[in-house]
DNA sequence: GTAGAATGTGACCCGCCGGTCACATGACCA
DNA sequence: TGGTCATGTGACCGGCGGGTCACATTCTAC
């Protein structure tokens, strides 16, 4: 956590520490990323990064929890009452939700994936132990109540289907900026329901 | 590529070379390797390191060089007369072969998976370069084939879906390898069919 | 004013990096 | 035996990293 010098910061100091500092994890894997590139960005000096933080990781870590704060309350609108919706309408939301997240804060996407991707790393049995969970725990819910509902067939693995609408909301993410478009686009809608229409093929229930 | 020199050696020491190479590289991201512990786990002096490569990069191009190599010559057996099998037996098992292969050779496998995290680095574009096309435009093929044999509904975005099954294939890997074994299991199998499975109700033609 | 706390600073420490180079060793041939 | 050419070696270079610390500056309260 944040030491309270960084705290008693005038607001536009510390955003302006913030941004250097996601621009540089955005750009560099944690372990690469460089204290000296985000004091020289941000403009202070690194004496005085370390008055705000105990080292880098202090940092990191706690950009991510603000980041998930944030798409946190992006998504919890969509969550609440999940019971007027079809399983399938409310993942539909739930995936165009997080990929207008990722074109809005493109940084934060960026962040995100390196993180994802330094699997195995300390830093990221860290982050995970702290993140993670929620996420697969509300699909799985979802996923049960669906089952209930007659809207997913019965005889699938939970576990195994959570962790595949997980990895194909990454996907959406992944296939929509690398091959569509950069930013907000029409087309994100029919990316989104080709996955989704694809997702009630293969796990839909009796119609 | 590597010098002379390098191919000059014994086997042996090539081997012995290679394999601290990959340890090396399984368990650190390319910018994150060195060359001061590969050439203390091979034994050898740094001097000597670089009278068989040219540099660090060289090392590795040719190490995934190598793994490419040996991946191919496990699949394409496979691949041989495909016009024999359905799509999806097709596909099920070059599945099967990927994650044997991948449980066979854990570490080509996590340092390919290190590589496909770097996205965004000059290392990943250089790599990339060199080996991706190929993967893509084998299942683009496939896909276009079993369209035509009515065995894939006509109305799919083939790059899209192209890009899906690569995913796919990668997640089989992850998920087996992280919630089922870390080794041949015959729950290999059951993991397969289910990502198989899920394929076949989402892309199905007529049958 | 002035004491004293809070904040700001950048030179400095030590360690590791990729890569080089002057030199040692050994194999082969005359 | 001596010459020469391929191979082996590790001290060394410049650069960058995370993190520290003695000191300078600014703010607060009296």
């Amino acid at each position: 956590m944040p030491k309270d010098t960084f705290f008693n910061l005038r607001e536009a100091k510390r955003a302006l520490i913030c941004r250097a500092a996601i621009a540089e994890f955005a750009t560099h894997p944690f372990e690469q990323a460089s204290i000296n590139r985000i004091v020289a960005t941000a403009g202070i000096a690194k004496g005085s990064f370390y008055q705000y933080f105990e080292n880098k990781q202090d940092l990191y870590l706690y950009l991510l929890r603000r980041i998930a704060e944030e798409k946190l309350a992006y998504l919890t609108p969509i969550l609440r009452n999940p019971e007027e919706r079809d399983f399938f309408t409310l993942l539909r939301e739930l995936y165009l939700a997080g990929l207008r997240f990722a074109v809005e804060h493109r940084q934060y996407a960026e962040l995100s994936q390196r993180l994802l991707a330094s699997k195995g790393t300390p830093i990221y049995d860290q982050a995970m132990s702290e993140h993670l969970p929620l996420a697969y725990q509300v699909i799985e819910t979802l996923l049960e109540d669906a089952i209930r509902k007659g809207q997913v067939r019965a005889d699938i693995d939970i576990s195994l289907f959570a962790f595949l609408i997980a990895s194909l909301n990454n996907s959406v993410v992944e296939y929509y900026t690398e091959h569509i478009a950069q930013d907000y686009d029409d087309r994100m809608l029919v990316t989104i329901d080709q996955f989704i229409d694809f997702l009630r093929r293969g796990l839909g229930g009796r119609e």
